[in-house]
DNA sequence: ACTCTGACGTA
DNA sequence: CGTACGTCAGAGTC
């Protein structure tokens, strides 16, 4: 046992202890969905953890190898040659196991040409000269050298790395007959397999112990080895230099030249949010709270008490509530709790001051000059809360920060839902919340004051952590889309039952036809929606070859049906493909039908966190996936009507926004031509590739060079380019070769940024919205060409997207302006849906087309197509 | 009741 | 071995 009054200070030898976990923890149960192995990194942390809180060190650090060389290597080539190379899927755990230390605020020690154990074994030394107790965890029994009274060993078991046997000077001496510091005499003399040391054959430690003891030394022996009879005798005297080599390479350099000593190592506080990024990233979750317990910050899933105490909000009546609102000097946090769809109760909240009161009509009349003025409010998921103002006829005005959209700016991967993520994220406390597992709670949630005012704090807190660009695009971007979002969401657009269900009986009736068919096809019924029940149909009765693998058996998708069917006509094959389309479409339009609320309209929700690239995702329902290919589905699209009191629907969209952005970030001459020519950009672009003039290009032509210049926005490669064209690679590469002859300055930009965003860590797009990208320099192949193709695109989706927000709220606020009653409904991307009032078609189209084409300046015009039409089928052109 | 997977709709 | 999403049904698990 360590004497408490000694400081403790542990070493750790990273590499050993994170490979034996490696080895012992199923890949399976630890890999991320992006493909990046964890068990290594768990295992190590999981270990690590365990151990602080049980030795409770004082001081602490990791030591990790360089690399396979070492001055070991250099003096004796063969030493460690036998080990067979670690794994690929080991080695790239190691630089993010030390980004988790890092973030844990452990010190990580390296050195170019020193093993792990050398550092451990450095800093041991000067660890007990100056008065330390010292723990030395590693897995290479060299370190038993380094036992004495003041340094231990704590060795993994062969069970794992779970259970640490600890090495006192006694407890050597009983394991090994000898005390610690003759534990290299014996391993010289045993030689040392692993480490592809030979030692004298036939000599086991039994042999060696015996030697040692009746020589005194191992000194003593070598010299004497002459008058040791028996075959090992000869065996001794004839690996003399083997045993004096490996004496000296596992003696452990204990004055290794270290930047830092045992006094620099005191445990410090982990930087909870650091730890918390890269815990998501690895998808790391019970690990958390064991963490946050060892290294003495409160478990996530334990209350504790806030930084500063949580004031109660004070009860008033509206009148008071609006007085103290209009008084207040700074912005205040905002909280509407929304019941229904409707106010409930309303609560403000400055710094130290919580207030509120129940929502009633003396509340919406007394609040709402407030509420609509400009005095700056902070939210935390502004746009609900919003919407239910305005259902009670309140505007909102000065809305100055939402916090949850600033969470999501910096961290657009993470799933911060909720203001209870926030206040853990960015405060590391715990947001009050009832049990909604218990009818009478035990405890009481936060009420709307008490959340606006942690509101207010964690709105600190993410300002100070945005940099400017980012808040920028919160504050001229996102915050004014959020008030078109909210209104697009309240009015709904109108759809028709009658045609939906219409369509949807016919779609059945189809759909059983084609199933008695496939039945008969096959000799019996499956159940047709199950790739389980399919794959036995195809691959076991039917032995069709077998098509692309999945997780679980051979994939059955569209493209590989398809596939087959040119190798084998079967017929149950067109059967099933037909009936997949049906029901496909007849789900979609069920759900839509049922999603039409009590005023004819489907009112969908827009998310405005939703995606990565900052595009908008919706749902319930998802109205941005409507059909749109065949000529079937867009009778879907034609249940989507004008309402009435209104004239018509427009609808307006960006034709090749993607492509013109590419054109402006790459600067390439030819491709800014093929704007600004007004000739169709694929006939173009086919021109210049092929050589020939525009009005020779031939749809094949067209074909081909429409798919590489989408391609190239996402990355794509000869391979996926000559599958999709159903070409030969080389003509595919060959067709990638003349592209880039033609336009340079393309492939020079998709090159640059992602070298950029390496180095940065992080992409941007025009207007300064930024996505990281940790994986970029990941060792982990297909993670990291995974990140390079995302990392290729997010600056063009993403540029596309602030320039569809930012024509979408000005169109919004200008409809507003000029008074017209016309309506934005949807937008799907590229595209936006409009409701026209009766008479304002010219004022309508006029602004929808002004506000998308000068949304962004770039040096290819933006061009805006625009169709009219009582339903969505007949709007589009 | 929950989660995961395959499949498929959109830009 | 082409980016970004959401939804559904089936299948497996609790």
């Amino acid at each position: 046992m360590t004497d408490s009054a000694k400081p403790t200070l542990l070493v750790v030898d990273g590499h050993s202890l994170a490979y034996r976990a490696f080895f012992a923890l199923p890949v399976d149960n630890f890999t991320t969905k992006d493909g990046q192995h964890t068990n290594g990194i768990y295992g190590f942390l999981s270990m690590f953890v365990n151990l602080v809180k049980a030795e409770k060190p004082t001081h602490l650090a990791v030591a990790f190898d360089t690399s396979r060389q070492s001055f070991r290597t250099r003096e004796y080539a063969e030493y460690k040659a036998n080990r067979s190379e670690s794994p690929a899927e080991f080695k790239g755990q190691i630089p993010l196991l030390q980004e988790c230390l890092a973030a844990m605020n452990v010190t990580v020690l390296t050195k170019e040409d020193i093993e792990a154990d050398d550092i451990l074994a450095t800093l041991a030394t000067q660890g007990a000269d100056q008065g330390y107790d010292v723990l030395v965890c590693s897995g290479d029994r060299d370190t038993i050298q380094l036992v004495t009274d003041d340094v231990t060993l704590l060795y993994p078991s062969v069970q794992g790395v779970s259970q640490l046997k600890r090495y006192d000077p006694a407890a050597v001496q009983e394991k090994y007959g000898l005390p610690p510091q003759n534990y290299p005499d014996i391993a010289a003399l045993v030689g040392e397999t692993s480490d592809n040391l030979p030692g004298v054959p036939k000599v086991g430690e039994k042999t060696a112990v015996k030697w040692l003891t009746q020589w005194g030394s191992l000194d003593a022996l070598l010299e004497n080895a002459d008058k040791i009879s028996g075959v090992v005798g000869g065996n001794l005297r004839e690996h003399l230099d083997d045993v004096r080599r490996n004496r000296a390479l596992n003696r452990l350099l204990r004055d290794v030249e270290l930047p830092v000593g045992p006094a620099d190592l005191a445990v410090q506080p982990i930087d909870a949010q650091a730890v918390r990024d890269i815990f998501a990233r690895l998808e790391f979750r019970t690990l958390l709270p064991r963490v946050f317990e060892a290294s003495g910050i409160v478990a996530a899933d334990e209350p504790v008490e806030p930084a500063t105490p949580l004031p109660t909000a004070t009860q008033l009546d509206p009148a008071a509530l609006a007085a103290w609102a209009a008084s207040a000097e700074s912005e205040l946090g905002v909280t509407v709790a929304v019941d229904g769809g409707r106010p409930a109760r309303i609560g403000l909240a400055g710094a130290t001051e919580a207030v509120e009161t129940t929502w009633t009509t003396d509340a919406a009349a007394a609040l709402a000059p407030w509420l609509a003025s400009d005095a700056p409010k902070v939210f935390s998921d502004a746009k609900p809360q919003l919407k239910a103002l305005r259902r009670d006829g309140l505007a909102v005005g000065g809305l100055a920060f939402d916090a949850l959209l600033a969470g999501w700016l910096l961290r657009p991967s993470l799933p911060d839902k909720s203001l209870a993520d926030l206040v853990d994220r960015y405060l590391g406390e715990k947001l009050p919340e009832a049990d909604p597992t218990q009818l009478v709670p035990e405890t009481e949630g936060a009420t709307p004051g008490q959340l606006s005012w942690f509101t207010v704090r964690v709105v600190e807190a993410l300002r100070a952590e945005l940099p400017e660009s980012v808040a920028e695009v919160l504050t001229d971007i996102e915050l004014p889309t959020l008030l078109a979002l909210a209104d697009m969401e309240l009015a709904g657009v109108a759809v028709s039952h009658e045609k939906l269900s219409g369509f949807s009986g016919e779609l059945s009736t189809r759909a059983d036809a084609l199933a008695q068919d496939a039945y008969a096809a096959i000799g019996r019924e499956v159940n047709l929606g199950s790739p389980k029940q399919l794959q036995e149909v195809l691959f076991d009765e039917l032995q069709l070859p077998k098509t692309r693998k999945t997780k679980t058996g051979y994939t059955t998708d569209a493209a590989a049906l398809a596939d087959l069917q040119e190798s084998v006509d079967h017929p149950f094959l067109a059967l099933l493909l037909a009936h997949r389309e049906a029901t496909k479409l007849r789900q979609i339009i069920d759900s839509l039908d049922v999603a039409i609320a009590a005023d004819g309209r489907v009112h969908t929700t827009y998310v405005q966190t939703g995606s990565q690239t900052g595009r908008l995702s919706s749902t319930d329902p998802n109205l941005q996936n409507i059909p749109v290919r065949t000529a079937e589905s867009r009778r879907i699209r034609a249940a989507f009507e004008v309402g009435s009191g209104y004239e018509t629907l427009l609808t307006a969209d960006y034709s090749q926004i993607e492509m013109r952005i590419m054109a402006h970030l790459s600067g390439d001459p030819g491709l800014i031509e093929a704007f600004n020519s007004g000739e169709d950009l694929h006939r173009f672009v086919g021109a210049r590739v092929f050589g020939v003039e525009p009005a020779e290009v031939t749809p094949f032509m067209r074909t081909k060079v429409k798919a590489m210049s989408y391609g190239l926005v996402y990355g794509l490669s000869a391979f996926g380019l000559s599958k999709q064209l159903r070409i030969e690679q080389s003509e595919a590469k060959q067709l990638m070769m003349e592209y880039f002859a033609r336009f340079g300055a393309v492939r020079d930009y998709l090159r640059s940024s992602v070298e950029q965003a390496k180095i940065d860590g992080y992409t941007e797009t025009i207007f300064g919205r930024r996505r990281p990208f940790p994986d970029l320099s990941s060792p982990n192949r297909v993670l990291r060409e995974n990140a390079e193709r995302a990392a290729l695109n997010a600056p063009i989706q993403g540029s596309a997207a602030d320039i569809m927000k930012i024509a979408l709220f000005h169109i919004h606020e200008q409809f507003a302006a000029e008074g017209l009653a016309s309506r934005i409904l949807l937008q799907i991307h590229d595209e936006l849906v409009i409701e026209v009032a009766d008479g304002e078609w010219d004022a309508a189209e006029r602004i929808v087309r002004e506000r998308m084409g000068d949304a962004a300046t770039l040096s290819v015009p933006l061009d805006v197509q625009i169709g009219r039409g009582a339903n969505w089928d007949d709007a589009a052109h």
